[in-house]
DNA sequence: GTGGAATTTGAAACCGCTTTCAAATTAGCC
DNA sequence: GGCTAATTTGAAAGCGGTTTCAAATTCCAC
């Protein structure tokens, strides 16, 4: 092998030949096998050799060839992260959090969008599976359960926004009927007793959830339940926009809204200001998530505060814990309400 | 051969023991290296083994183990895209972007992002490099051009908002002077002569040139800059809350405001909304990014649109080609200016 | 049918690190 | 000091692929 060429600090467009842990190990004048033990504190060394070593890392700025790790050791450090659409605020928000809760571990994040799809989500779990990462974060997953359990039996999971059995999946209890539940409930106890909901997609066990809360809320203040004041959006600020818009349109009267989240709600207040309705004066509005945005929206937005940093962080932790063997122990805090501007007291 | 062994499906909580190319090749009886070629297309195979190969490996599920591809192959089929905040709407959706233009391909992304903070963003791409990336794409980076153009040397770089020369650094030309320009004259062509301007981080290049930008279209119609009318921000809603909220109480008189991005518009959006002042028949209000949610702010926000998404995707493109060894020919469209309705002519 | 070129194939080396196992060293104790 | 026990160390065998190189086939023209 033309080892001489070797030796030549790389120059021109040509990759720089890496350095290996043997590199190391001959500068430092010991095996590859102690270099490794000190690189992973798997063993005592002698502390000559350790600074040694150390010493022979810093002078070639050897980096350790992840690949080459994972193949001999079985572990890639990785954890697949399985969001629905990586654009959108709520993940956007989800995913800053599980890289901050990962950052403390030496784990790395690897972000993918199953774009509500099950087959998008399938290839991208494959995707992960093949990267053989040590574990999958699911926020939201399209996959029924039967699937998830298989999976489970391939790699550790952790679950949000459902419930699932199964010895290797852990699910951060987030039911969020509590939390529509009490956005319902506000509203109720602010005096208005129409109250209009945008759920989100039908079939979608999250936005049934919602759904569920305010028809709870309803049903124990003793109001009737109206189906014409209930229509289903897509979760996306065009899809609230045209929500509203359908339920003006049937001429149904009511004094406030319960969006099933955030971007709908957004949507939803453009419509209403667009027929010359404002809120809070004639329609009250409360959304669901608490973006960071829905504190600098006209008007500031009231909604369920449910911490999706904190479920995101919680998510990450827990998956360090079941990688490293232990067993989680989550416990969240439950569902808040934001109380800002866009919602009034009936009279 | 425990072949009987082999063929019960695995039970329990243990990992299902994974599926190698050596099983794949024994069980088509043919030789790993056929499998491996076969599996990458690198050379001729006779058309029976072929399908022997393709059924055994359905069979068996096998699915390569990407940590040994990449060891032997000296190529990960990853990307590492660099970004500030993933949790901005703005990388959200040049991030969304990327994963759809590298999709087509086989490479997939890993995410990771720098807050700003030059440590942060060395800490981060020392990742990727130990990573392997066979790319590195820096959606905006914090790093002095010289760090950069030596990066380059181990890993080929994708640039975005900002011209960095080097063999292997390829920048998407996103000047955003243009942009700036173009929304300033547009105010001053609706009859606004004294336009404030609400900027983005000092010392940062990009907000530089929108300054810049702004800066230019005042003196070519002749009007004077203000000092007092400009003031900075940091591209966040609040940012923009307290830069609007401290432009007021100068008591300095304005009846425009260009500010260097969206969420710093909405945040000024408030602070005037709070001030009893009405968007845009007191105060006309114009951004910078055409964030998806820009069109449903209230009102409306007027904007530059420079495409983040095509930009996102030109880069990933721009990417494959580099690594592929070809080089990447990128034309950017210009930016375009998205009238809505948070601006009028003065009269 | 035969020789030689072209095409298919498999054996084996290697990618860079981890880990086992046994040898070498050091420590502890009488 | 001598002997055993405990601690450090290095050699070597993988991990699961890719790739080189030469052997085995197949093809073709004569």
């Amino acid at each position: 092998m033309r080892r001489a060429d070797a030796e030549q600090p790389a120059q021109s467009g040509a990759e720089e030949s890496a350095v290996t842990l043997e590199m190391v190990a001959r500068e430092a004048g010991v095996s590859p096998s102690t270099v490794s033990r000190i690189l992973n504190g798997t063993a005592r060394v002698r502390d000559t050799k350790v600074r040694a070593v150390r010493a022979a890392i810093a002078k070639l700025q050897f980096m350790p060839n992840n690949a080459a790790r994972t193949l001999a050791g079985g572990r890639s450090m990785s954890i697949g992260v399985v969001t629905q659409a990586i654009d959108s605020p709520f993940y956007g928000e989800a995913l800053a959090a599980i890289e901050k809760g990962l950052l403390r571990s030496n784990y790395s994040a690897l972000f993918v969008s199953g774009h509500w799809r099950e087959s998008d989500e399938r290839k991208c779990i494959d995707h992960l599976v093949s990267r053989r990462v040590d574990g999958i974060i699911l926020v939201t997953s399209c996959l029924p359960d039967a699937e998830l359990q298989r999976l489970s039996r391939t790699v550790p999971l952790i679950l949000t926004g459902r419930q699932v059995e199964g010895e290797r999946i852990q699910c951060l209890d987030a039911d969020s009927t509590p939390g529509a539940r009490l956005a319902t409930d506000y509203l109720i106890g602010q005096g208005h007793k129409r109250i209009a909901c945008i759920g989100g997609p039908v079939n979608h066990p999250d936005a049934e959830q919602r759904l569920d809360g305010y028809k709870a809320a309803l049903s124990a203040a003793r109001l009737a339940y109206a189906k014409q004041l209930v229509v289903a959006g897509d979760y996306s600020d065009a899809g609230g926009y045209a929500a509203m818009n359908r339920l003006l349109d049937t001429g149904a009267q009511f004094t406030a809204v319960f969006a099933a989240n955030d971007q709908m709600a957004y949507g939803a207040m453009l419509a209403l200001h667009r027929r010359g309705l404002v809120v809070p004066r004639d329609v009250s509005v409360v959304g669901f998530d608490d973006l960071p945005t829905s504190s600098f929206t006209i008007p500031p937005l009231t909604t369920v505060h449910r911490g999706i940093a904190e479920v995101g962080e919680s998510a990450a932790e827990a998956m360090i814990e079941l990688v490293e063997g232990r067993s989680p122990r989550v416990r969240l805090g439950g569902a808040t309400l934001a109380v800002r501007e866009s919602t009034r007291p009936l009279r």
